[in-house]
DNA sequence: CCACTGCATGCCTTGACGGTTATATGCCTG
DNA sequence: CAGGCATATAACCGTCAAGGCATGCAGTGG
């Protein structure tokens, strides 16, 4: 599973957006997503798979965080759609060329 | 179905790769996909209702071309994580500093 | 050594989704 | 207006993943 498919499951999207200001144990995750403790960890393994987040064990306690990579990755593969909208303007030129064609 | 679900299908992925080159009809999609064309077309109603694509009709067939929005809009879910590896280096020594603690 | 805590895993059910075949719809041609 | 082409939709099936509960397991404290 690729990073896109993984992050595109709106829980695992809700852990990365928990994650993404501060580390955070199962346990705190479970509480700031309101849903059963193995949910939580499965999403978690998901997201280990895919190198999103790594845990750091601490006592009984794992402490998850994120890693850049897949999100490094994940901008690439959007870098050349960016044309789209950096070329803004000569594309919306063409478009309006295209409507008065059709 | 936000955009970044609907762009987790490799399927669908293909289709906005070839989309990005130029605007196809579906027969051509058909044809660089070597799949169904029912399958293809349910690939692209889903791109459309979620804003990715859009259909021009010409005779009897649809041209099919990319939207930026949608696009955007992922840019800018991301950009928060950026911080990530454009702070790359800082993250780098508390990475090893935490090493260096376990 | 025993009970407890924090997390992972297994099993199960259910709902959503991708693909196929068959069929409908709209347009264009003869 | 009949027939053919390009595409959309319908009906159906197989698969897969997310969530719940019950349980396993390692580390900790008494």
């Amino acid at each position: 599973m690729d990073a896109l498919a993984v992050l595109a499951e709106p829980t695992r999207r809700r852990i990365v957006d928990v994650l993404r200001v501060r580390e955070c144990t199962v346990s705190e995750l479970v509480g700031s997503l309101g849903m059963s403790q193995p949910a939580v960890s499965k999403h978690l393994r998901v997201l280990r798979e895919a190198g999103i987040v790594t845990a750091q064990v601490r006592a009984q306690q794992r402490v998850y965080r994120l890693e850049p990579g897949p999100f490094r990755e994940l901008d690439a593969w959007l870098a050349p759609y960016r044309r789209m909208w950096t070329h803004h303007l000569a594309e919306l030129e063409r478009h309006l060329d295209r409507k008065e064609d059709g």
